[in-house]
DNA sequence: TAGATTGTTAATCGATTAACAATC
DNA sequence: TAGATTGTTAATCGATTAACAATC
């Protein structure tokens, strides 16, 4: 019945974007949006808005614009939001401690079920409601889960090596907050979050606004 | 001397992966690497890398490559890692919190000054080295010193108003970790670090995987 | 010299923007 | 009906890939 559209990565890329902004007007009680409209709270142009809605969407109706809940659901089964996917995270340090704490990630279909982290002081505390166990039970806990993503939250020079075991024990995606590239078999998937890249485009941009130089 | 040459965006994005490649490469004392080695080591093809480095480089030499130090330099340049911007954060939960704590921003020439927070029980407080102040220092603070980088880390209901009170103080670049879009006056840069959005790439691409369909 | 590697120019690919027809 | 809004097809733009000449 529905149409198997290709939706390109870019706009993958922006439906977050939208879905947040969805959610704040379903809970305003508004219960229809043109296209015109989310390109004016998201700063981006109608069309690029209407192109990607129709990626996604059953379809608008002239005059009145898009169904709000609609909007929100077809987005949600795109991204995967709708079912949620176990995950472990390794590296219990300042950042592993916010992420574990983040109420907000059921709402994306993420919940991480345990963290871990090598130093024998913090395995069974408890962070966000979550257990902290003791890096030699990875493994096991893996296999016996059955958990799919792995959220790498170590040090630089930890991060390869706890991506494979991860790998050795089930992982098939693993979001990767260590600054630093991970080798993984081909059929692996990794999500670079690179602080730094995001900074770096501030920063170079901030520079040249200094010198006067047009963006 | 040094012909202006034109930066993509796109290109600027992957710097950053390549300069932390470098730096390691520096401290294992090589000297100078190939574009196909640091393709390897990226997870890039030799030709991408190519054409980025000779966007930024000197130049390499035929049969033995760039010098490693010259990259580093020629890229920390173009990124604003050299010059030092001082930066406000506001929010101290704990994403604010492992920020300011964060030893590694230096190198890409952020440096953290203070922290601010409304609630009056953290406020004298020391997280990472860095003070957290009351909120209604905010203003005052930004105007005395010559702080232009600001950084949200409230939840998403209050991000606006300290946005806007970030910029009638001065700030002229935002870093943006609340899940919702902030509207700025369009001299104003915002870089906006959405967590979701690399979640959702993730979950989406393993969602496609585990119906057995190709990328 | 021969060969590896750079750097540049041309070809392809993908994404954005523009134009316009369809529809409530 | 008139007008606002969607959806699709074509044109433009930018980025990647390929091909090949230049050079140490």
């Amino acid at each position: 019945m529905s149409e198997e559209k290709r939706i390109t990565y870019q706009t993958i890329r922006r439906l977050p974007g939208y879905y947040t902004l969805l959610k704040r007007l379903e809970q305003q009680g508004q219960q229809s949006v043109s296209a015109k409209a989310i390109a004016a709270l998201t700063s981006q142009t109608e069309i690029q808005v209407r192109k990607d809605l129709a990626s996604v969407s059953q379809g608008g109706k002239p005059r009145t614009g898009f169904e709000v809940r609609e909007l929100i659901a077809a987005i949600g089964s795109v991204l995967g939001y709708n079912n949620i996917n176990d995950a472990v995270l390794v590296g219990v340090g300042h950042l592993g401690r916010a992420l574990l704490c983040y109420e907000g990630f059921d709402e994306y279909g993420l919940n991480i079920v345990a963290g871990f982290d090598h130093d024998p002081d913090l395995s069974g505390i408890r962070v966000g409601g979550k257990p902290v166990l003791p890096l030699e039970k990875l493994d096991s806990f893996c296999r016996r889960t059955s958990t799919h993503i792995g959220i790498i939250t170590v040090p630089a020079a930890h991060a390869q090596n706890v991506c494979d075991r991860m790998v050795q024990n089930g992982i098939l995606a693993i979001w990767n907050f260590a600054p630093v590239h991970l080798e993984v078999p081909s059929d692996i998937l990794v999500e670079h979050e690179n602080i730094a890249t995001s900074l770096s485009l501030l920063s170079q941009n901030l520079a040249r606004k200094m010198r006067g130089e047009t963006p």
